[in-house]
Formats: C-alpha cells, structure tokens, sequence
DNA sequence: AACCATGATGGAATCGTTTCCATGAAGAGG
DNA sequence: CCTCTTCATGGAAACGATTCCATCATGGTT
C-alpha cells in the first residue's frame, strides 16, 4: 500500500502536476479546478512528500537543535521552548546532544549539513572554528544560552572597553518590558574596538556574526553578588561550568577588587567532576560562607558536597544557584536560585531562526530573577 | 560557494557518476580508481546530499523520537540514551514532544510520515487508533516505556489467564542477566487466549504487533509495596499519571485483597495537576500511611504538597517515587525510589528500531531497582 | 475584425543520488 | 584461437516534488 504521489492525484482529477503543485500550494488556478484537485486529493488521502520537495529546493524544511545534555533540565526546558515553536510551524526539529565535546558537536554539525538543515539553534561549546563551516555552507545559525568561547582574548582590556557598552545596555534593561527588550541589540564588551564610537549602532566586531538569545548573565551575577553582600558575605566563591565565561568574569566584575581566584573553581560537564570540584573547594577554603553556583548540575553537586561534609545551608553556607528548576523547591532548604525563562528562550530562538532571511534577525537579552528562598542567611 | 555534487567529483574524477556512488558506498571498483575517486572526493570536499539519497531510496534515514515532556528528566535521559544510539550510528533523530496529548501526538505522527520518517521510538499516549497509520504506512515503530491504552478491556479476566505468563515471566526474570533479559518475548496478560497453551512461543495476540522496550512495572511496584508492608504500612496510596495503566494494574496486584480506590488517585500531565490530586488525596484521607508516586513528576507534588499540609516525611508519610532523578537524593529527606534505568531504555529502543528489517524486533523488559533512602520510616 | 492582455494549464526540466543494465576488456579454460 | 566468465565501468532511468515556459482560450480594446 504505498502513498499517493502527486502524479497520481493529476491523473485521478485530470489535471496535469503543474496544476496539482500550484492548487496545494496556493498557486493561481480556476476554482472549479481547485475544488476538484483539493476533492480528490483528500479522497486520495495524498500527502505531499517532503522528499522530494527538499530536494527541488534543495533545502531541508525544519531546524536542528543542538544542546549539550537533555538530562539537565534547563536545556530540557531550552528544547521544549524549541520544539513548541517549530510545532505551531508544522516544521520538524532534528535534535542532537553534544556533551560539551567540541568534537560531537562538529560531528553532528557535520550531520546536519549532510541533511541540508539549513537551520540551527544552537548551545555552542566549540570555537569559531567549530562553526564557521556551518556558517560558509549557508546556515543560519542562532545561538542560545552561550556564544562561542573567543578564540584570543588580545589584549584583555580589563574594564574600560567593555563597561562602556554593557553599561549602556544595563541602563536600557532596567525598567524595560521584556518586550521592548527582545528588539535589543546585544552589544558584548570584548573584542569591541578601543577607540571607537561607544555609542555608534554598529555592533561590535565578533569573530562570528550570529545572532543570539541570551539572558543577561552579567546582571543576574551582579543581583546574586550584592544578595549576598547585604547579607555579610565577603568570601563568596563561584562554582563554573564549561562554556560559562561570561558569567565568570561577571561574577569577578561583581565582587569588584581584585577577587580571591582560589574561590572561583570549575568543572567539565559531568556530574563527577561538579561534585568533585565543590568538594575540593569546601575541604580548600572553609572559611567562604557563600556560593554561586553557575548552573543547577552545579547547584545539585554543591548542596551534596556541602551535605556530605556537614556543611550546613544556609547556617554554615549561603548557596545561590544559577537556573531555576522543579526541585530547587523541594530541596531543605529550598534554593535561591537565579532564574532564567529557559522555554522563552528556546521559543524565541526558534521564531529567530525562522523568520531569518526575511529579515536579518537580531539578538535576544532575556532578563534574569533573583527568587529567593530559603538557602541564603546572614553570615554568623 | 555551492557544495559539490557527485557530478562534480566524477568529473574531475574522470569517472562516471556511478562509479562514485559505487566507490563512496562500498560496492565494487577497481584500487586505482577508488584511489583516485577518494582522493579528488576528499578534494573537494564532497559530502553526499542525504537529499538526493533519501529520494531515491524512497525513505529518510535516521528516526523518529516521540516523548511526552523533556523537562521530565526521566524522558530526558531517554532521549540521551536513544540519541547516544543514534550518534553512533550517525543517523539524525528527529524529536517531538506529544504533552501526553493524543492530538498532538496524532499531529506528529503525520509530520514524521510527511518527512518519510520511517523508524519511530515513542512513548505512546494515543491508543491504537492513533498508531495503525502509522504502521499501515509501514514506519518501524518501538515503544518506549508504556504501551497504548488497551482498546477495550473485554471480559477483564481478573487473575488467572493473566497470572499464568506473568509468573513465568517473573521466573525467568529473577537471577537472569540483564542480557538474557533482552530476549524475552514481552507477553502481557490482557489479551492472553484464555484456552491457549500458556508456554506456546507464539505471543499473545494485541492489537498492536509492536515491539516495545519496557520496565518490569509489576514486579518494581511489588517490591515497593512489599517493603512498605514490611515496614507496617497498610493504608498506602497510589499517585498515578496518565498512560500508566500497568503500574495501577500492579499495584492494585500488590496490596492484595480488595483495594481502597479511594487511595488511588490520578492526574494528568501537568504538575499542577499533580499537585492538586496529591493534595486532595492528603486532606480526603489523613489515615494514610504511605504513598507510592508512580512518577518522578507525581513524587515532586506529593512532597511539595505533604510539606505545605505540615506531613512530615517518614515521620507522618512513608514515600516511594518512581524513576530515580538526581534531586531525589538531594531532597530531604532522600527520596526512596523505584529505578529505572531510562538511559538504557533509550539505547535499547534506538537499537532494535535500528535493527529491525534484518530481524523481528522482539519485545525487551528491564529490570527495576529499589533505591531505598530515607522517605520510608515504620509506622508508628 | 484584428490585436493584446490576462489567466489557466500542462509539458518538461530540474534537484542529487542510487541502481539497473549494457558494454567492453581481460583472463581462464577448452 | 575461440569462447565463456568475470569484472569494472558509464549511461540512463528512476524517485516526487517545484517551477519555468509555452500554449491556448477568453475577453476587452481599438
């Protein structure tokens, strides 16, 4: 039993293809002709194949989605935002989880290419390097949650280049309908050009040119930082994960002096090494009372390790943890957490990656939430 | 800057197209010329359009992934299990995500048909109806998880045609390896010939012929409600979600006897839902002593709501959750769960939908582990 | 009445691949 | 030396849609 093709409904309706074609896809036609087409048609219960529509337009409908774990449930969220979007597009979504690995992730752009998706929302962990073949094949690529990491920092230019923008931009976040937000350009210190305009409209120069939905990390640190402060914290340390850089230096930013660096402490993507990394941290330098953790696989290995060393939170330790999950309420103590919209995210990136090419589709500041709970208290 | 064709690569090849297709896909060819082929293909640095093979082969290569919800960490390491599967077999997957709703889930079905997807894993929520198109348009389809609600229950045949092949699973179940496990014929007693020769190789005829990748539910819930027992519970709860049939059914098994319906209660997808039948069960029947969560989804309300009604956990209620995630162990107190390893049914699953053609795909049942922590005390 | 504009229509080309089939060469066996 | 087999090889036909282009009819304008 194999299925109508297009051939068989002109036959059955006495049309020729061309007609069948342009009646199903809005073409001009007679309505009588219509009628009949459309009649038979559904009687024939004809689907057009997107085989064979791909390969004349020599494109695959739909998008790629590439994340670095489904298990984290953030980028559980980030997918379901995706995959609602491309659903009330009727588009299909191939997916890929990438690890964090560099490698799988060329992989499976690779892939992806092969497929002829020319579409892809991406969490990067690859450089520039990882991404410019995508990008010279012709995908429009979007970014979410992260950028690439740059591939040379240059000279660093500690403060005074990038806080001239980011300023600016946390100026027009505050007080600003998420709306009005979304149509912001995001304008990223590094890289900027030292003697340039600060005001000038003309983004910064990045190696890649891809728009991105970001939320602001910089300012969801900063409101956690000062938390914390008012709370009396001084030794507050900061638990990373890969492709975090921009929270890291938002978070020394945040502190301000020169920061302690035996308190900023990082892990690779897995769970081991999270949990290995806080631990070490503890037994390191008991004397920190508060925490930031940069990611809930973070927040989750923090509070064990705290746990398992009879750290109590938040007598003992504040922790404030980045995302806000399901079960940072069910935790004892619930957690403060640091809350990104994560659905809208992977929604609004897909509505990115679906309007491109009418028009050049711009980048996404999200704003962050402080919620408090119950794991953050004054320090004794 | 177009990507280069099979034309191109014979051209410069100085061979005719089908000596490249030949060559680039193992056929036959002589050394010098698939030397030659392979050298110029990497030259140019050609990559066969799936588009074009897709079309010809009248199929798309990779599959289909069905889920209900991925911000359900349980569905999410499925998904990392059928994608670590599908990754190594290079094969893309194409993902949707169906909220338990049969609508949405007859919607994708016709999507994926549409894409000529023909390899689909699904954790079915519609009932057979929903799935005969699929398999009638010849898709490879494995379930994952649970199986479509039976159509009608018929003459119920309360224990003893269903007795009979459950216990003779559950014989080879015990002290077999996981792998031994793999290749027992799933036979599920609903359905079961109430004359027919119980060890007869031949399955139980359902009314879908699909092979499914699924946990031991009957025997994961008795020992739950086994080890509840023992502890002295005998007023115990269940807590169930849409499409889990089996768990209730094993349940109601378990605790033997007539069961108080009023301690079985159901919501939907939804967490608020769950919320609320957890709540209302608490306040409608405060002489309950325990609680089994036949979700991970269904465990976070419950807990939520016994600690807005001020019941403690094991104090006042005893908890056991099914699916282990990795919060249960950072609540407090640790949850006890019923385990299921849902990165391996993932990979199962992707492996017999990849299989299949070569040989039937049989039905594979794994096994379920109880986790005991500390959400189970004695009843005082 | 001749001409043009408009619109519906179908034939055929096209996309990139696989695969069937015919051709030719070369080697083996009589 | 002829023939039969084997094998590498390339041309061409699919696959199912879209879309260009030519054709034809119709109706309005000069």
């Amino acid at each position: 039993m194999k299925r109508a093709t297009i051939k068989d409904v002109a036959e059955a309706a006495g049309v020729g293809v061309a007609t069948v074609s342009r009646v199903l896809s809005g073409g001009s036609a007679s309505p009588q002709t219509r009628e009949r087409v459309l009649a038979v048609a559904a009687q024939l219960d004809y689907r057009p194949s997107a085989l064979g529509r791909n390969l004349r337009q020599q494109r695959t409908g739909g998008m790629g989605l590439l994340l670095p774990d489904l298990t984290d449930s953030f980028y559980g969220q980030l997918a379901e935002g995706v995959l609602a979007c491309a659903r009330s597009a009727g588009e299909p979504v191939v997916i890929g989880s990438t690890a964090d690995d560099p490698e799988q992730e060329a992989e499976l752009i690779g892939m992806l290419l092969e497929q002829s998706v020319d579409r892809l929302i991406a969490v990067p962990c690859g450089d520039a390097d990882t991404w410019r073949p995508a990008l010279k094949a012709g995908m429009t690529v979007v970014f979410a949650d992260r950028l690439p990491p740059e591939p040379d920092p240059g000279t660093p230019q500690p403060d005074p280049a990038g806080a001239a923008p980011e300023s600016e931009l946390e100026g027009a976040l505050s007080g600003v309908s998420s709306a009005a937000l979304s149509e912001l350009m995001m304008l990223d210190g590094v890289g900027a050009l030292p003697g340039a305009r600060p005001a000038a409209p003309r983004p910064a120069v990045r190696p890649l040119d891809v728009p991105a939905v970001l939320t602001d990390d910089r300012s969801g640190i900063r409101t956690a930082v000062q938390y914390l402060r008012g709370l009396g914290h001084r030794r507050i340390a900061y638990l990373g994960g890969p492709g975090r850089e921009r929270r890291v230096e938002a978070f020394r930013q945040a502190v301000g002096g020169v920061p302690d660096e035996e308190l900023i402490v990082f892990s690779d993507g897995s769970r081991d090494s999270a949990y290995a990394a806080a631990s070490g941290l503890f037994q390191t330098r008991p004397d920190l009372t508060a925490l930031v953790a940069g990611g809930n696989m973070l927040g989750e290995a923090a509070v064990l390790a705290a746990r398992e060393l009879d750290l109590r939170v938040p007598r003992d330790l504040s922790v404030v943890m980045y995302d806000d999950v399901p079960w940072a309420e069910l935790c004892s103590p619930p957690l403060t957490v640091i809350a990104q919209p994560a659905r809208d995210m992977g929604y609004r990136a897909a509505e990115l990656v679906l309007r491109a090419g009418s028009r050049r589709p711009r980048s996404v500041l999200l704003p962050t939430e402080l919620v408090i709970r119950g794991s953050c208290g004054p320090r004794l």
